[in-house]
This record gives C-alpha cells, structure tokens and sequence, in this order.
DNA sequence: CAGCCTCGAGTTCC
DNA sequence: CTCGAGGCTG
C-alpha cells in the first residue's frame, strides 16, 4: 500500500487514519501477546507505528486518547531496528593529566589562529550510555543508541517509559533532536540488585550494565519496570538554532523539561576548568551515580562551528578522565595469540580479578616490548621484557574496557619466576617469526600455510565492514573451516557450498543444529552477498594496510575490480623497482658517513630504478597508484605483492568468478559547488587557518591539495601568494581570493 | 624532516 | 579503546 505523504494529509484524512492505525496497531499487540501468528510482520508494525507518529507530529490536535504511540507496553520484537543517525554521534577525545587540558586548549587557540581567551563549560560526564531523542513538531517519534554513531538501534518503546524523557515538549523547534546520558542511580541499582536476587534474576556488575540492560530490553515493559533517568547535553539535528552558546542551549533544555546536569558550569581559562574538575572529583563519591570523568565544551557554538570535527571526535571538546580504577592479582600464563597478518600477540592470563565491577581474566600484553614509561592513560607501564609468569600485577581498564597491566610487584616476584621467552616461531604452525627492523610486532612467517593466519583471514572476510554474512561469523568459520566434509578453505569456498556436491549438503544438514531451515537461510545469505560494494569487496580481502578507509579510497578511484586488476597488473614492475630503491637507499644509509649522505640517495634510487627497466606505462600506473589520496608507497606495494602472489591471486579470481555483481561506489554528492574539485591555497589566509579552509573545503565534498597540477580546479591565493599562484594562472586554473572562495561556498 | 592526523590491527567483556 | 605506523603538511 502506498500512503499519502504525511505534508499532504487533509485533516480529515489525517483524523480517519489515525483511527485505523490505532485499530490495526492494537490487533497486532493482542495478536503479538496472544502467541498467536502477527498478522503483520514486524517491519510493517514498526512502519505503522512510525507512520502515526508523524501524523500525530504534524497534527498534535488530532491525537486520540488510545494513540498507540502512548502504549509503553509494546510488543517484544525480535530485535531492535536500525536507525541512521541524521548528524552521527561522535565519541570524544581523552585527556588524563592536567597538561592534557592545556594542549586541548592550546590546540584549539592555534586552529582559530589567536590566542584569545576561551570560555567553556564543564559538566560531569556520566557513565551510562547516549541516546538521541527525535521530536517532531514537540512530540517524541523516535529514541536511538548511539550504536557506531553511525547508525544506532531503535529503543523508542523503552525511552517511552523512562521518567527524566518527555513525551511532548512545549515551544520546542519543529525538528529537535536532543541528545544524553541515560544512567542509573546507586540506590536504584542497588535496590533493582536485591529484588532481581530474591526473584533468582540475574544481578548486574555495575550501575552502567544495569542501565544498558534495562534500556535493551526487548520487551518494553521489563523497562518500565527499571529506575532509568536522563541527562540532556547536547543535540543531533535542529530546525532552529538553541542558543548562541552550550550554556545557552542546556539552559534551553532545561526549560523544555529535561534534566540537566546541576554541576554544569562556564569555566573561563584551563585553570578553571581544571578546578572544577577537581571539585567535582571530589564530590564524586556522594554524587549518587556514576561519573568518569569531565567533559569540556567551547561556550561559543559560533566557535564550535569553526573548529568543526576530526574523522570521530569534535575538536571543541575533550573528556577529562578520573585515574582508572586499578587492582592486583595473579599473572598465571602468558599465551600467544596469532593474528590474521601474522602477528603474535602475547595476552596474560590472570587469576581473576574484580576491576571496576567487572571481572578480568585476561589482559592485553600488546607486543614484545611493552615498554617502561607511561602510557596514553598516564598509567605507569613496567618494562614488558621483564613481566614474568607467577609476578603479582596491577590490573586496570584502559578506557574502563581494555585491560591492562599496569605495573608488576618485584618484591613479590617468586624466586622461581623467570623472563618470558618471547616465541621466534609461531606457537601455531612452527614457521619463523620474524621481526621486522624498526618494527613493534613479529610476524609468523606462515603466510596461509598457518591455520591461524588462515582462519583469522577469513573471519575478517565475513565480518561486519566486510561481507557480512548473517548466519556465517567467527564461530561458524572456525567450524567450517576444519571441517572434513564441506571445509572452507578460502572466501570463494562459501560460495561454492552449496553447489559443491550434493551428499555433502545432506550430511550438513543432519548435524547437530543444522536443519532444512538453517541451511536454505545460510545459502539463501550467501547468495544475497553474491552482489557487493566494490570498496567491501577490496576491504574484504584483508590485504596487510588496506583497511575500510583505504578500500573505500581505491574503489572511489579505480571504480572497477577489473580496472583495480589491470592497474596493478601493469603498475607490477615499477613496483618491484620502487621496492628496490628503497632497500638500495636503506643499505647506502646504513654505510654512508652523515656527510653529503642526502645528496648521494637520490642517485642511488634513480640507479636501483633504472636497472629495472621500468616500461612508462607501467611507472605511470605506480605513479596513479600512490597518487591517490591516503595511499602511499607502503599500501601500493602491499597491494601489489598480495595481487602478484599465486596463491593469493588465484583465490582473488575464484572470488570474482562467484560474485555476480560488484556495485561502483557512489559518486560523491554534487550538491555543494565544490564538490569533486581538487582547491590548493597558496598565500596567507586572513579569515581562517589553513587547517580550517581544509576542513571545511573538505566538508563541502572538495579534494584539497598541496601543489597545483593539471588535476587542480581551483587555486584560493591570499596575499603573497608566489610560484603556486602563477602556475595555475599558466595552467589556466581558475585562480580566487579569499573572499571570492568564501562566496562561492557559502553561494 | 618533524610533528600531526588518520587509519589499521589488535584486544576484553557483556 | 589503544598503540603503532603510514601519509601528508608546513
């Protein structure tokens, strides 16, 4: 059935449908409760659901008294829905040491180029978990995790039940997304703690697991049940500004109802902030729920505009950590662990241990040197040659999740202990583990000879940035992967699975869980995958370097697998003598006296180069290759070996025999008139930094670049502008000041 | 050529 | 979430 739009609806029309909605809508909660089949599916309810919503949205007048939006006590579902975030929810960048404070604001004051004084405001950060609220037209329509910040879950039934969140708010912009912290309280916890033991329910670690939980809950009464609260601090997309400043804004959100966190405060100089910090630090313990920490914001959103965002934190705030909680305990073993590029990562495992309510039994060691020092969280590390098994250590949560060794007890230290004899063969499959000079990790030598490089690999392959297969993750791979009838040995070993022989599948399908259904569901997932996005399909092959960002960049360039293929194909010797030159030069550095060293490599790379013989198409190829953003020297070359590798080549190319459609990314949005086009600025900029024009060239869709070339579209030259200039001008570049580039993006 | 930023790879527990 | 390292900027 198609609807009319919702802009469209006469209010008659709007007033009959709310009334069938809340007739279908009920009849699908009875049914649902009733056990009996839904006569709609999920999808359709949620669909229904979110359809009254917004009529209700746009005709506040009209909603019935048994609106189903108001029945907090929906029907469990399956699973949540996924929701796209319309502005993502980004996480925010740490800071530990009160140094750490200073640089934030050191750092924001260089990005604006002056040293001005800042004002901020600093509230507590509250351990639990964000959610975005959406109203439209003042009513609540949709409450989301914040999932990847990307894309979250829809909780909107929970949220509906939780105290601190309105329904309906008064004056509110027409789009308002507000944006906190659902917690819960000690005494809360405390008190849910006891009556889930006197029932025999399970009880929680901490105040944040029982939040999560709660919130979680698929069936929305369980949540209604739970004590949740909220805290508002910030917003998603808005129709209309909220202030002129963050302070502005919480106290605009304060007056629409929510609950805003009383020890916010405008704090003027780090100084200040970090008085407040300790102040807070202070009264943590009788605060009555959990905080981690403190947050710091720019007051001025004007400000905050400017300074923008890195890939997944804005530069206008920071997360001033508490120290983590720490705690001792038994170093019992240290293990070996073998990734999917090789690489052999010692984990220890402990005696086990309560660290901030949650019980660690394992704990990261990273690589062969955990070095003495301190680490990113301020943590003193003991020297990592010397960790040995029996040592009494110090635990703690690294972002209160990674756990950590923290520092070692030597007086405690066992006469028997003795230093840990990192392994130059891979615990796995017996080949050399080789460290490579200057490098932190060794690597088993293995290749896909190591079943463990060989099941990591493809568990990369089907995980979720990769093809994602439903019903086919890592403990499905594990199982295939060594199993004597229908084994996986390789991604387009998946795809041949079913066909492969026919007794085989019977046999698959009589084992212990594996029926008719689970079977056809499986194939019927894998076939679904037989079309994929290029940049997943390049992701996916789990190529050392090349990571989600790097494929997406090679399949925005090469647009094709088969003009990816040929590229690297024809690129191959150049390759080969780029590698050359760089082992020739490294040797010459090795020998040569610092004297006049610079100017003897250049010759010896042109040399190791020339005595390859690279043919001009192919050196033109490399040149494409490495030319592309974000791609340099070390992924080129890696992509190379892997596509000239036999092995790794033939399973590439059965790979593609299966697929029956690689999907082209999508060109980039032409809405902005920069999009696509390549801008240098040359010349002082009086109106923004350098960093700043980037950033906001780049946001618009924009490629910017350091030199000026056939590529370049246009050249923003400021005043003193030299050689850049006149080149574009040569090269008939359309060449802007600084006010004619602002105009055109702002047009 | 150093310093910054971003990305990749590895990891834990629920 | 963190560390190490690759790539780019100034």
């Amino acid at each position: 059935m198609v609807d009319i739009s919702v802009d469209t609806l006469t209010e008659a029309q709007a007033q009959e449908e709310l009334l069938a909605l809340a007739i279908v809508l009920d009849q699908a909660n009875r049914a649902y409760h009733g056990a009996d089949d839904p006569e709609i599916s999920d999808a359709e309810y949620d669909r229904l659901k979110k359809r009254n919503a917004q009529i209700e949205a746009r005709f506040p007048h009209l909603k019935r008294s048994d609106s189903p939006t108001d029945q907090v006590g929906a029907a469990p579902t399956d699973g949540f829905g996924k929701v796209r975030h319309s502005v993502r929810m980004l996480s925010l960048s740490n800071a530990f040491e009160d140094q750490d404070v200073k640089e934030f604001v050191a750092g924001i004051q260089r990005y604006l180029g002056h040293s001005d004084a800042l004002a901020f405001v600093a509230e507590p950060k509250i351990d639990g978990l964000s959610l975005s609220l959406r109203y439209e037209n003042g009513v609540l329509v949709q409450a989301a995790t914040r999932g990847d910040g990307a894309e979250g879950e829809d909780v909107t039934a929970n949220a509906l039940t939780i105290q601190d969140i309105p329904h309906q708010l008064q004056g509110a912009p027409d789009l308002l997304e507000v944006r906190g912290e659902v917690y819960m309280s000690h005494q809360d916890f405390a008190a849910l703690n006891s009556r889930q033991s006197e029932r025999g329910g399970k009880t929680f670690a901490n105040p944040r697991n029982a939040a999560a939980g709660s919130l979680r809950q698929l069936d929305s009464r369980i949540t209604q049940e739970r004590p949740l609260r909220f805290f508002a601090y910030s917003w998603g997309a808005l129709s209309e500004p909220l202030g002129e400043t963050q302070m502005q804004a919480i106290d605009r959100f304060k007056a629409l109802g929510f609950q805003v966190n009383p020890l916010t405060r405008a704090c003027a100089s780090p100084q200040e902030l970090i008085e407040h910090y300790r102040s807070i630090e202070q009264q943590r313990a009788d605060l009555g729920y959990d905080i981690d920490g403190v947050v710091y914001k720019v007051n001025d959103l004007a400000l905050q505009d400017r300074l923008g965002f890195r890939s997944t934190t804005p530069r206008w705030a920071i997360a001033h950590k508490f120290p983590a909680e720490t705690a001792w305990t038994h170093l019992e073993a240290i293990d070996i662990q073998v990734g999917r590029t090789g690489a052999l990562s010692p984990v220890a495992r402990l005696t086990p241990v309560t660290v901030g309510g949650v019980v660690v039994s394992n704990a990261t060691l990273h690589n062969e040197d955990y070095i003495i020092g301190r680490d990113s969280n301020g943590m003193p590390i003991r020297e990592g040659r010397d960790l040995r098994v029996g040592d009494w250590v110090q635990v703690y949560r690294a972002g209160d999740v990674i756990p950590k060794i923290a520092d070692v007890d030597l007086s405690k230290r066992p006469d028997t202990a003795t230093p840990f004899p990192f392994p130059t063969q891979c615990p796995e499959c017996g080949s050399d583990a080789v460290r490579e000079e200057g490098d932190a990790v060794r690597r088993c030598t293995g290749g896909l000879i190591c079943p463990a490089q060989a099941i990591e690999k493809l568990k990369h392959f089907v995980s979720r940035s990769a093809f994602d297969i439903e019903g086919l993750g890592a403990k499905q791979i594990e199982m295939f992967h060594a199993d004597p009838v229908l084994p996986i040995k390789t991604p387009a070993d998946i795809f041949s699975l079913q066909t492969r022989d026919a007794a085989a599948i019977a046999k698959l399908r009589n084992r212990d869980g594996w029926g008719e259904t689970s079977a056809a569901n499986l194939f019927a997932a894998i076939d679904q995958r037989r079309s994929i996005d290029l940049s997943r399909l390049i992701f996916s092959l789990g190529i050392r370097h090349v990571g989600e960002v790097g494929a997406r960049d090679l399949a925005g360039h090469y647009q094709s697998w088969e003009a990816l293929v040929e590229a690297l194909d024809l690129a191959r010797p150049a390759a080969l003598a780029h590698r050359k030159a760089d082992q020739a030069e490294q040797a010459e550095r090795l020998n040569a006296l610092a004297e006049h060293r610079r100017a003897r490599l250049k010759p010896i790379r042109d040399a190791a180069i020339a005595s390859y013989d690279v043919p001009a198409d192919a050196a033109s190829a490399w040149a494409d290759l490495i030319g592309v953003d974000g791609i340099g020297a070390v992924l080129g070359l890696s992509l190379s070996d892997a596509f000239a590798n036999k092995t790794e080549r033939a399973a590439f190319d059965e790979l593609r025999l299966a697929l029956t459609r690689i999907i082209p990314p999508e060109a980039p949005s032409s809405e902005s008139p920069v999009s696509g086009k390549t801008v240098v600025f040359t010349g002082t900029l009086e109106k923004m930094t350098r960093a700043e024009a980037k950033a906001r060239a780049e946001a618009l869709g924009a490629k910017v670049s350091g030199s000026v070339s056939k590529k370049t579209d246009i050249v923003v030259a400021g005043p003193g502008a030299g050689s850049k200039e006149k080149k574009a001008k040569d090269l008939g570049i359309t060449v802007l000041d600084e006010d004619g580039w602002l105009a055109l993006i702002s047009a």
